[in-house]
DNA sequence: TGGATAGTTGACTATTTGGTCTAGTCAACG
DNA sequence: CGTTGACTAGACCAAATAGTCAACTATCCA
């Protein structure tokens, strides 16, 4: 029984919005209130802290977008390099939507989250969570790769390794598109990683279209 | 005449520091002043504000310390693709090195501070200064690669585009090493980037020490 | 020596921010 | 309908922060 609200949803949304078109350090409790359309009270009633908020927020952002949207991709019921490419491709897509949308490329939030609030102390929490994310993508790129080694398509190597090297590429190219403002640089993303990963042919998709 | 002062280059120093060991966003003015020992007053005489004092402290950072080490490591009279071998072989050294002396890799501040202004319209001029030493080191990838083509110890392809592909690499790599607090990842650099350029056998170098 | 220039100081103000608290609103259930 | 429990509102307080200023100090040159 009580009172019903989404104030709590509402709030873990813009605050994942906020970090992105800014960062975690520009935003403050009241602006993300504002934009949520939620009173201070409110937000204390749900949290406690805007790092809480974020973990909470990142959570939600893996479960609702993340997650579904990777199990999708790395179907296995697809070829392993495939998928990967499929992935990576889709990455130009939405990047290049985003800046249609916001006028600039954003990136992926998680990064830059990661890459401001990992050696704070006061955020151990935010910085954990990241870790936490960036591990659970690792077993997707993970499992591609090894399917993709028995099936002898890409050359011998530790499977981990692989997958640290790849998902280090996404990442560095991922920021460069943001700080350039430019999606074109995660167009050769595809190609990048297959040789990175050491594919004996560059297995084709069909490629973001232009 | 008058009274001659360092409180300027302390206050660089300081900034870029403070920055790289936490964040932009997570320091203030006060810090900045407490960490060089100067008071509120000198800051307001030499800078009008964080992102001022910032901007000239990337660019001192720059003519002091990147210039110098990459005039040397990227010389014309070394082969190219061991110019790049050895840059990238430096990087564990020194990231290896400041977790001994910090307890923690911190990465590169001008890759983790880009990420984090480059889309704030209150820092446009940060952000711009870091596309700017973006470029120039880019220039250093990009004449190296040239030379390799030239030798035809990589396969060919556009500089431009390889050049693009290595900074991302490299930026993500060294992103994750401090999201990870791991300087281990960086080992593969080296090897990775000759993949990502193409080369024809993974010219060696003398490998990091262990 | 003394005046002019360059730099220093820290107290002060105004504003922003995080965080609290109480009075109130809304939905469900008995 | 009225009570209970979940949530909301926003005024309020205290701390932190940006930015100002007038008095002070060091250095150099004439």
């Amino acid at each position: 029984m009580g009172r019903t609200s989404d104030a709590n949803e509402r709030l873990m949304d813009a605050a994942l919005d906020l970090i992105w078109e800014e960062s975690y350090g520009a935003i403050t409790i009241d602006d993300i209130c504002k934009r949520a359309g939620v009173a201070k009270g409110s937000f204390y009633y749900f949290f406690s802290s805007k790092s809480e908020l974020a973990v909470a927020a990142l959570e939600r952002m893996w479960l609702e977008v993340s997650k579904p949207k990777m199990d999708g991709i790395f179907s296995p019921s697809v070829e392993p390099l495939i998928r990967i490419r499929t992935y990576l491709a889709s990455m130009y897509d939405f990047q290049a939507e985003i800046k249609q949308k916001h006028g600039k490329v954003l990136g992926c939030p998680v990064m830059s989250l990661g890459s401001e609030t990992c050696t704070c102390t006061d955020e151990q929490a935010v910085g954990a969570k990241i870790r936490e994310l960036f591990a659970r993508k690792r077993r997707y790129y993970e499992s591609a790769i090894r399917d993709a080694l028995a099936e002898g398509s890409i050359e011998p190597g530790d499977p981990g390794d692989k997958a640290t090297a790849m998902a280090g590429l996404i990442d560095g190219i991922l920021s460069q598109a943001r700080i350039l403002n430019d999606p074109e640089v995660l167009r050769a993303l595809p190609d990048l990683a297959m040789r990175i990963l050491g594919a004996k042919s560059p297995a084709q998709t069909t490629t973001a279209k232009a």
